[in-house]
DNA sequence: AATGAATGAGGTTTCATTCAT
DNA sequence: GATGAATGAAACCTCATTCAT
């Protein structure tokens, strides 16, 4: 699982730095943070574990620079294409095509935000809550600007839950793709969106409420 | 986060079983696999590790004895929900609805389901994949049997991949409602068929093949 | 340093947990707090680390066992001997002895008492305070005894200040007696007395307070 | 804990010895030996860890050198004070009075002398020994020459045992008043020289040997 | 039917110290 | 005169698991 690089035996701090980082990401993507060992990570970048804790202090805040990096990148790269959206009714089509776009080239970036096997409690877990939220305010900003300026106060909540749902459909969707890979991720963005956008149309003009009767 | 029951020293080993699987099953739900301990379960039982170990040879063992019964579960209430449903065209609502009534009822069972802390690799992550695509499996066939026969046989890939979203969304948005409780679990359903729904229909009938343009 | 018991594979928890005490009680009045390592504690018993945990929960917790065991100790002996003593003017006399006995009986009870390599914060530095400035109390309520009640309020901020003293001159001479043996412990403690009793009773006689002019 | 401090990139050497020093030795007497980092003392001084292995070799060199310094300081100190003194009846006091005078005008100093985290065995615990026999002959010197040249052979053992004492009660004394306060540095000294100086006197001129009866 | 005693293997973290420039 | 990069060795602690009764 290791390949001890053969690589020149002192570098420049910024350089190793980025070396540790890019192999210890690769390993979070793979195994999931609680399987990463330091001696592990260590030992592929081929240097010793003290030079780890120089850099960063402990297991925490290497997970969490990782982490930091692929939350700016995937709110960025989201958050642009919906505000470079035509108008408000494309946003979410918009946002979800970039979305998959992110999964399809930063793969190892996503399994890291979405990592399974985070510590509860803890800095790490805060983080994390907070960036998932950003993008749940995200994707539940281009709801709300769909809806005509009346319905906004009352849909608050269900709107929060529907974008859970939502992030959450595209996620799993992006799992099974990341899995199987039998259809072009941008074919997987399209079919989640036909799969909602008529209904939120509907909601969206709507008196409706979402309770049945 | 233990009480040590103050229980009769010998039982019959299936009341045994059934006390351990009992507890064993709460703090799986509560804390997450990985953060369960053998000491913990037998401390809060009431026995010593090696009886746990003599019943069932290992932690992923008693996990797996969880995971089966609560997949069983879930898979019969849906299934039969489904199954009752009084047209194909209302399978999916059905199943979703109980889906919910399920989490609702059924909540350790499902944080048992969905765990975020498993092991990667190995037996529990195979059967609970395996669990999973029987989830899916049904939901893909409440899918398919809204659609006229001749469309099925192309669309089983897309199917397949609207099935993980939906259950995606369906386990993020229970996932929140489990921690927020805002709005009650029925509404919570309704929401989520209301969304999707009318995308699905269109989709039954229309001969898209969910690809842009 | 270590010498592998060769005793039995299995004892009884209450006699393993006393041999443990006893290992772990002689190298820290051998080496001090910070030089013992469980590992060695664990070798020299001949069992395996996770026994130590298991049974204490950590290296302070094990000390801690070691400090109360040796403080009651010690508080019993010096009390109970100035609780007998024929007179007050006697208490100091008498407890004084028996300090040096408990000295010369228990050295390594006494090394551990007054153990250097002490952590500073923490519960140990807090239980080792405490019993100190209980042993403190001790002196200065026999200091007191020895006054007329008239002078007892004004003389209590210099009588903790003798205490201190006295105990520090009784603490480096037993240590001085522990490293050179060169006269008996009990020659050492009249050499003490004989040397502040004089002064002592002067002071609790006259009025004078100590400032010099 | 550490200000890095803003000074010249390059100073000649015998400029940065004496600032390595300077930072080394008050982080030595404020959290003692075993609790100062190479790296912390680096930190502070604004240099690197190898200037300090280029200049003293290691940590235990750089503690020597403080030490060695203020054993110096406090041997010259208390030796003049002892020196001048108008006869050798005077000597004890005045000595204990200038031992207080370096306690509370060089409480750092006195820390490092008295550390009480200091390794056992090895050079440094050779050294601390060596110099505080030192100041234990010098006061046994001074008590000595109270004697009667006759007694002197005789009370060789029993001086150098109340020499310890004495040191030990001067120490333990200067510790309460560091910690606490409470009186004047001054009225210490003379409390203790009060308290022991009848005791003394009486053994000087009696036949006594020190033993009861 | 059940236990008390014990372990192997591995985890994160710390620190004095050195190499190459 | 000084540094940036790196390490060896060892510490405390945890947990699933087994042996012997």
């Amino acid at each position: 699982m290791s390949s001890p690089a053969a690589s020149p035996r002192r570098l420049p701090r910024a350089e190793r730095e980025r070396q540790i980082l890019d192999v210890a990401h690769a390993r979070f993507a793979a195994e999931g943070y609680a399987n990463v060992t330091m001696d592990g990570v260590a030992a592929e970048v081929g240097v010793t574990k003290p030079l780890l804790y120089a850099y960063w202090g402990n297991k925490e805040r290497i997970y969490l620079a990782c982490l930091e990096r692929d939350a700016e990148h995937l709110l960025e790269t989201v958050g642009e294409a919906v505000g470079s959206a035509p108008s408000p009714a494309d946003a979410l089509d918009v946002g979800l095509r970039s979305f998959f776009a992110f999964v399809s080239s930063e793969s190892g970036a996503f399994r890291v935000l979405f990592d399974e096997t985070l510590p509860t409690g803890g800095e790490i877990a805060r983080r994390v809550t907070e960036h998932r939220e950003r993008v749940v305010a995200l994707v539940a900003t281009t709801l709300l600007d769909q809806m005509p300026p009346a319905r906004r106060k009352r849909a608050r909540i269900e709107v929060e839950a529907l974008s859970h749902a939502l992030l959450g459909a595209a996620e799993a969707l992006a799992r099974w793709w990341l899995r199987t890979g039998e259809i072009p991720a941008v074919q997987a963005a399209e079919l989640l969106i036909a799969t909602v956008a008529p209904g939120l149309r509907q909601r969206s003009s709507s008196n409706d409420t979402g309770e049945s009767k």
